[in-house]
DNA sequence: GCCGTTTTCGGCCCGACTGTTTTCAGTCG
């Protein structure tokens, strides 16, 4: 969704080269995209720019690099045209003939197209024969009746282009993760208790592990003469606060809190997550779609439905290059087809009992929903899926190294976090408190220098006693500590040194945010280099839904943490499990792994409940490629005492 | 604008729905 507006081409930085960033060009590559929608170009000049900032997105070198020696073109995605923009961009700060284009269309326009049924061929007919340039100017052109009487317009587009605004004015967007999965899983298991229904599932970005999740889909498998009496058990179901439409195979519905309520709360999320959830979004929306298919379909259409759009479109792809033709309903030989399509179509579609047998059929092996991104998926499940990874699961997890107590600004004793995270089955708990310099309002959070001590003489004495009752469990003593503006880490050396392990993690994120990606790449760069610094916390500092991350070339900062890992240190990378967070990003994990980044996945607890946020950060991390072994903290306790030099 | 085990032109994933039309374009997922 697009909601900016007023876009701008970014100023190249003096000292250069490179003059303008990657992460600044895969924006400009995205804008450019929309705009040259807006601007009636076509549409697949329009995919050439999405593919191709999708393709930068994910290039893992130093685009610098790659540009001095001539090998831009070399990325699929990314041709003649574009490369030679790209290498402009980079090489000289400047962006061939994208200025006009940015001028040619009216900043308004990004913001129309985001008012549902309304796209850009339509936005575009209402700027060039009503001068309609902002949603305020289509706001006035609908209430004096100017749309209705314009070709291919009628009353009831302008209409639906009212209630849009209106939509748009109230609508909250994406929901986090936590919330989605909750709201989800409770209509999952009310919909799998109605009568006729054979299987139910959770499908789209929910059942993908994003870290946000736009609407519900859930797909349900019955018989066609059971159909409308499942569509009417829907129907009834509380906590339901709007209907939007339904037919004979969709309801699509808004959902609120009262959902909720009475569920067994068996799913993934546990009971007393839910109970935390349920407080914490009472107020919150969320839309569904629950399609309902014959339970032949059902394997097809829950793949459909899982997405992502990238993944299908390869998919298809594959089922061409075998003859083969791919829809929600089936899989079936073009030939059979003929002209018909949809269900017709899929009648002469081959057998699949689940989704395994889909990918069989296309000569690959399952793929876990959570990597289904076209992000090298589709390549590692062909051959007998020797690419791909057994993914890492919650049960793996044998403590985590970054939480808080009431010494700096949790709301939990040592002991009362150690008993939680005992019943949590783990063999260890890191304390990191924040560090000195760290204070909100004025008010000092962090522990100072001369506290560290009596804190470390709290957990040896509790580590005595367990060691003593044959308790296989351990507090390791470490620091949330400060990374400073230029790289340096808060707290004398001796401090940090008396520590079982150093979380260095950016707070100060004005200064951060305020300069550019270079100075701030470097100084992070310095701060992993520290003898004492073992875990990078929460990377970017972004609040999903809540404010960016600071600008950072995290390839690069995690080419060297793995630089230095291979000289015998350890060096990880956090994924803060908080699912507020999710940082690091999902799309760095593979490249993390690469490069012998181990990643460490952390609650950051600030309570006793909190710990339980680690499933979050397990979701991430398989959404990322990530096996047990590439995750630090499934070592067991004894593991990480040793590598601590404990 | 990109791309190539039918290659340097002619394709580019697939289908449903909606509202406007009289055979279909635009939008959405």
């Amino acid at each position: 969704m697009v909601k900016s507006s007023g876009w701008s081409l970014p100023k190249a930085r003096s000292e250069g080269p490179p003059f303008i960033t990657k992460s600044q060009i895969v924006t400009v590559l995205e804008q450019a995209g929309v705009l040259l929608e807006l601007d009636g170009a076509n549409r697949f000049r329009v995919i050439a720019y999405q593919n191709a900032s999708r393709a930068l997105a994910s290039l893992e070198e130093d685009l610098l690099v790659v540009v001095n020696e001539e090998r831009i073109t070399e990325v699929k995605g990314i041709g003649k045209g574009l490369g030679a923009l790209i290498t402009e961009a980079v090489l000289k700060g400047s962006w061939g003939g994208l200025p006009s284009l940015y001028e040619r269309v009216p900043p308004g326009l990004m913001e129309i197209v985001g008012i549902p049924g309304l796209g850009p061929k339509r936005a575009r007919t209402l700027y060039e024969e009503l001068g309609v340039d902002s949603v305020e100017s289509l706001k006035a052109a609908c209430e004096m009746g100017h749309i209705a009487p314009l070709s291919g317009f009628g009353d009831k587009s302008q209409q639906k282009y009212l209630d849009g605004i209106e939509l748009l004015r109230r609508y909250q967007g994406r929901s986090r993760m936590d919330v989605g999965l909750l709201y989800g899983q409770a209509l999952e298991e009310r919909v799998s208790a109605i009568p006729g229904v054979i299987r139910a599932e959770l499908a789209g970005s929910a059942r993908r592990r994003r870290e946000t999740i736009g609407d519900l889909d859930i797909v349900v498998g019955a018989k066609p003469e059971d159909h409308n009496s499942v569509i009417e058990a829907i129907l009834a179901f509380p906590g339901i606060a709007e209907v939007k439409g339904h037919g004979e195979s969709k309801v699509s519905l808004i959902l609120e809190a009262d959902m909720l309520g009475g569920t067994g709360g068996h799913g993934s999320v546990d009971v007393q997550l839910a109970e935390t959830l349920r407080e914490r979004s009472s107020d919150a929306t969320i839309d569904a779609q629950v399609r309902i298919v014959a339970p032949v379909a059902f394997p097809f259409t829950l793949a459909y439905f899982t997405g992502s759009k990238e993944h299908n479109i390869r998919m298809r792809q594959t089922a061409i290059g075998r003859g083969l033709r791919l829809n929600e309903f089936g899989l079936f030989p073009e030939e059979a087809a003929g002209d018909s399509i949809g269900m017709e179509a899929a009648k002469h579609t081959l057998e699949c009992a689940d989704e395994a047998d889909i990918y069989d059929h296309l000569g690959m092996s399952w793929v876990p929903p959570e990597m289904r991104e076209d992000m090298g998926e589709i390549e590692a499940a062909a051959e007998g899926g020797v690419g791909l990874p057994t993914l890492i699961e919650p049960s793996d997890i044998k403590g985590t190294l970054h939480n808080h107590t009431v010494a700096s600004d949790g709301t939990a004793t040592l002991e009362e976090m150690a008993e939680a995270a005992m019943n949590l089955g783990w063999e260890y708990l890191g304390i990191a408190d924040h560090s000195e310099v760290l204070n909100i309002g004025g008010r000092q959070i962090g522990v100072s220098a001369t506290d560290v001590p009596g804190q470390a003489e709290s957990i040896r004495a509790l580590n005595e006693k367990w060691r003593d009752s044959g308790t296989d469990f351990r507090l390791l003593h470490g620091s949330e500590c400060d990374i400073l503006v230029d790289g340096s880490l808060d707290y004398p050396d001796e401090v940090r040194n008396s520590l079982s392990h150093v979380v260095g993690s950016v707070h100060a994120l004005g200064s951060w945010r305020g300069r550019d990606e270079i100075a701030n790449t470097e100084a992070l760069i310095r701060a992993v280099e520290d003898p004492t610094f073992t875990v990078l916390g929460h990377p970017t500092g972004r609040i999903l839904q809540g404010r960016e991350g600071f600008p950072v070339d995290m390839h690069a900062v995690l080419r060297r943490m793995g630089e230095i890992n291979a000289e015998g240190e350890l060096k990880a990378v956090e994924i803060n499990a908080s699912p507020y967070r999710l940082d690091l990003d999902w799309r760095l994990c593979k490249y993390a792994k690469e490069q012998g980044v181990p990643v460490c996945i952390n609650p950051d607890a600030h309570d006793t409940d909190g710990l339980r946020n680690f499933w979050f950060g397990v979701q991430v991390a398989r959404k990322g490629w990530l096996s047990a072994e590439d995750v630090l903290n499934t070592r067991s306790g004894a593991q990480m005492e040793s590598l601590f030099g404990l």
